[in-house]
Formats: structure tokens, sequence, C-alpha cells
DNA sequence: TCTTTTTCTTGCCTTAGATCAAGAAAAATA
DNA sequence: TATTTTTCTTGATCTAAGGCAAGAAAAAGA
């Protein structure tokens, strides 16, 4: 069904890095792993073909900050910790059973240096990356509790099955209380 | 005194990149210049050399609020037009008096499809610059007014200098008079 | 220099959202 | 199924920050 080649399909890959890919299988993963933790290195990146994983840091009283959501079929990764090759500044910890392909950064890195449709590739997804988190910083920046509710639950829907409200709030910068009372209003 | 090959030093670059490098003089821009504005293409970027840019949206009220700066010797761009060759999001506009190397973006990525070293200085620098972004998201996202203030301007000092209050307070998600009130208290 | 415009401060009042707490509902586990 | 644990809702306050406005200070222009 899945497979790593249907995921990086119509790139220019060499055989090499074909059977690379092709020796991975997916794997599930219980809820509530973490797949790594602040301070930690990167060892892998993922693939999410089913599930929802979640990325967090602690604030200053030590409660967890939802800072952003992986579902099929993105990768994920601890951004920092993954290009910079220093330690985690977030946390990933999968918010429900998962289904995903586990990819060693060291070989994909090997890989990576050698096959410049692969380098195309990482630019675009990184430049998406960006552009994606800015779009949600802005939206916390400029718009009220409500409307960033409203719009990210537009693009969002599936996400409010997987999460507790408490995590969504803390990813929208509100406390659980009043992410209840504004879906109460909306109904 | 600065030359666009000091900047890019430490590279292996082609003699064709060289030329069109030294080609570049440094230039002066007037304050309150706009360089792009949202909706219109990219059609380069700068090397701030002096003086400071920033990055603005309007929010659904007209205001404008700003969403980061560029001092030297960053790299100043419209990152969306920019990178996915699309139109801007935000807008870019002079603070003060600038000088800039200004960089046609048509001919720097022709060269940039052709230097490996481009390529992979330009990955640095994409990966910093997100790192950046996501820790004065993640700042907006954890800390209160006071905090986040205290914070940026350590690392920022000489920006207060150049900015008004109230972009800096936008900037920071508060009105001016809370950014004054804040000021106020830290004597 | 004098004048005009912009920026900054500050007081007073309002408000969005936080905090705390307790009960209801739902989910996990035995 | 029964029990325990977690999640969600809701009410009653509380507070950080906003809105408005007016005067002070500073900067820009004449």
């Amino acid at each position: 069904m899945h497979s790593l080649q249907y995921y990086y399909q119509g790139l220019e890959l060499s055989p090499e890095v074909q059977d690379f890919f092709s020796q991975h299988q997916e794997i599930r993963i219980t809820k509530n792993t973490s797949l790594i933790r602040q301070g930690e290195g990167s060892r892998y990146y993922w693939i999410v073909i089913e599930g929802l994983v979640r990325s967090f840091v602690y604030s200053s009283e030590g409660e967890e900050i939802t800072t952003g959501f992986f579902d099929p079929p993105n990768i994920c990764l601890e951004f920092s910790s993954f290009f910079l090759h220093s330690s985690a500044v977030e946390n990933l910890v999968s918010v429900s059973e998962l289904s995903v392909f586990q990819v060693s950064k060291a070989i994909f890195f090997k890989y990576f240096e050698q096959c410049p449709s692969l380098q195309q590739w990482g630019r675009t997804w990184m430049v998406n990356f960006l552009i994606n988190r800015q779009s949600y910083f802005l939206s916390n920046h400029t718009d009220d509790a409500k409307n960033r509710y409203q719009k990210w639950i537009e693009s969002n829907p599936h996400i409010m099955k997987y999460a507790p409200l408490k995590t969504i709030a803390s990813y929208l910068g509100i406390t659980d209380s009043t992410l209840s009372r504004i879906r109460r209003e909306l109904l």
C-alpha cells in the first residue's frame, strides 16, 4: 500500500537511494510515545502515514505548550537538532497510535550530499515548512482567540478528534477553559 | 571597505559568480522607502550594511503589524515571494537610511542552480532564519509582555534607537502604551 | 530659530482571557 | 461491567493589557 518510494515519487533518485528507501517498512508507534525529548540529538525523521504527532516545549511553570502538529502525509522532525546537529529545543510525542516510516538521519544526509534532486526537494520542503509556521505565528499575533480558533479548525478539523482540548488550547495560546467557552459560543 | 565578495567569503565560487558579485556597489536608500509591498513579486534581495529594515503586515483594522527586523550584516528579503516565486505576503520598508547591496533575484538563482557551494550556504542561511523566527514566535507564545520585551531588548538593543515605540510594540504583540509602561517599570 | 508634526507618557476605564474550583462527561483500565 | 482517571464544561472572580484621550517631549521642516 504505502511505501517510501511512493512518498518520494517524481524525484530522480539513484538506485542506491531507491534501495535505501525501499528497505523501510511502516512501523507502528503507540500513543504517548516520545519520539525525541529536548536536549537530545536527532537520530531520525518520520513520515507520518497515520495518526498524529505534536511538538511541545515546557513553559517556565513546567506546563506543556504545544507548538505544532504533524499529520499525514507530513514529515515530522525536530528542526533545530535535525539541521544544526545540535540538541533538541522541542519535544515530539505521539498523540495517537501512529503508523510511520522511520528514516535514519545519518544515512539520509549521506545520500542527501550526493543527490541534487533530493536537495531540491529538501529546499522546497523547508520553504513550505517555514511559510506554514509563519502563517501560524502571524495568526497568533494578529487575531483574537476566537478568530484564531475558527481559522485553525477550518484547515485542521481532524486534529480535534485526536488531540485533547488542553493541547489544542495551548497551541492557540489560550487556556482550555477559554477554548471550551469559545466552542460553546460557536454552536 | 565592504564588498559582496567579503560577505560571501569562504565559499568556493566560480569566476563568473565572483564577477557577478564584484559588480555590486553599496547603494543608499532613504528612510521610509518601500522595498517590496504585499502582492508584488520579488526582484531583489538585499544585504544590509548599515541601517534597519522592517517587515510588516496589515491587521484587519488596517494597522501595520511589524513582523521582523533586518539589521547588518543580514540578508533582507520577503520570504514567500522570494522562494515560492509568488506574490509577497509581507511588506518591507526602511526604518532608517540604509546602505545595502541590492542583488537581482533572477541572476542569483541562475548562479544558484549551478553552484553547490552557494546552495550549501543557502541551506545554512535558511535553517538559521527559520530557527530565529521560531524562537521569536515561541517567545510570543510563552512569555508575557514584560519578559518578551526584556528578552528581546537584550539581544537587540540597537533597534530601539532606530525604530519608534509603536513599531517595536507591534512586533512584540502589544500596544505602544503598554510598552511605554513596561519600560517605566524597568527603570 | 520657530513651528508643525510625530512620538512618547500617563491617567482612567474597559475587556479578553486567566485562574480556581467543582461537577459532568467521557475514556481508559481492571 | 464497574471503577478509576482523564477530559470537558461552567460559574465566579481576577488581572494583564487594550482603548481613549490629553499633555509632554522630541524630531522634522520651514
